[in-house]
DNA sequence: GAATGATTTGACCAACTGGTCAAAGCAAGG
DNA sequence: CCTTGCTTTGACCAGTTGGTCAAATCATTC
């Protein structure tokens, strides 16, 4: 627990720990997870983790915090000045790689969201909220200007966020159903698709 | 644990039992559910919980062998004789009010899966893979006979889900972001939108 | 209303959990 | 090589957890 700067010993650790943490908090969700778990995971014993945070609920909130701010990025980036559908469909995309690339963290926030989001109801209904507030209103001008067709802009982000992760959520019952073939393989032409059918005016 | 028939106070107080199941379970997760968080909200003492179910295991199986039932009835009710839309257009909004009337029971479902599934595996890739390979053949033959747009048949059917269990699963997100509007006002109109758009060829 | 079986529970247990701590090991500069 | 401060851990603790059990209570039937 050093506030001076971390050495490199503690760069290393800790990023071992969290990858670790990330590891055993996605799959068995806060209560679920044991931070003995977590420390054969990262292969360090229990007490070295408690040395490096307080607590295992010091681990969770670090890993919570990183996600808010990586998780919301493409959104943010949504481009007032860009073409209104390629905007839309840019953001799917990315949305959906995320959820190839980063299934663990999208299953950390989906397992915080569903037992009622008790550590970040915060951030929900402030930073999130204003951010789709904020793109909501520029989806609504774009409509106005009939620059893509006319669909209530929340549950247009809602229906995006859901497809998109519901890949990475639901990614041992969509394996099931699908047998040997990717999901991923079809996944980006099939929400395209959806998008392209939805907005265009 | 009577293998005679059931008597009137054992059918009571094992369906307050699993209410309350559904509720901690739902809500929790099942490794952070306890058994005496159940025993407080069925009213009943812990030790007279595990005289009516071997375990706590045992209860959450119960509940999930209902809930993989009752959950798949809608798709096993789309009917081949019926008009291809009409049809994929209701199950979509009887999907979207057992979202509405039967969040627990989403919630329970989607925990499970989010986890990796580890007890409801075989149901996954045996009943509901064999469900979904006959529904999705169907609607390729609706797409092959013109009456429905040419769409992936088993992402379909994932969006279906995923946009439809999203408002059960992700409450607490939508309705942080909705403030006081019922996120089921809209929800309605904007998936119906979704797959008229999708689906008209 | 006595007998019988179903129901309920207080007290208990062993295993597990998050967290502590003193002591031991280790790296780096002098 | 020796000091100094960072790092690691075995042993431990108190609280929680799933589950047991014998004894007590209750409902039903005769």
């Amino acid at each position: 627990m050093p506030a001076t700067r971390p050495t490199r010993i503690q760069k290393k650790n800790r990023a071992t720990i969290l990858n670790a943490a990330l590891d055993v908090f996605s799959a068995q969700g806060f209560r679920g997870a044991t931070v003995d778990q977590i420390a054969n995971t990262a292969g360090l014993s229990k007490p070295n983790l408690l040395y490096y945070f307080p607590s295992k609920e010091a681990m969770h909130g670090v890993l919570l915090a990183e996600l808010m701010d990586t998780w919301l990025s493409p959104l943010r980036d949504l481009n007032p000045e860009g073409d209104p559908l390629k905007e839309i469909l840019a953001y799917v995309h990315r949305k959906l790689q995320m959820s190839r690339d980063f299934p663990r963290e999208s299953r950390l926030f989906a397992n915080e969201i569903i037992q009622g989001a008790p550590r970040i109801q915060a951030a929900l209904s402030m930073d999130l909220k204003h951010l789709v507030d904020d793109k909501a209103a520029l989806i609504q001008n774009w409509i106005d200007a009939g620059k893509i067709a006319p669909v209530h802009p929340y549950h247009l982000l809602f229906s995006i966020w859901s497809l998109t992760q519901h890949y990475a959520d639901f990614d041992v019952q969509i394996r099931a159903v699908l047998g040997d073939e990717d999901p991923f393989d079809a996944a980006p032409d099939f929400i395209d698709t959806v998008y392209r059918r939805l907005l265009t005016p």
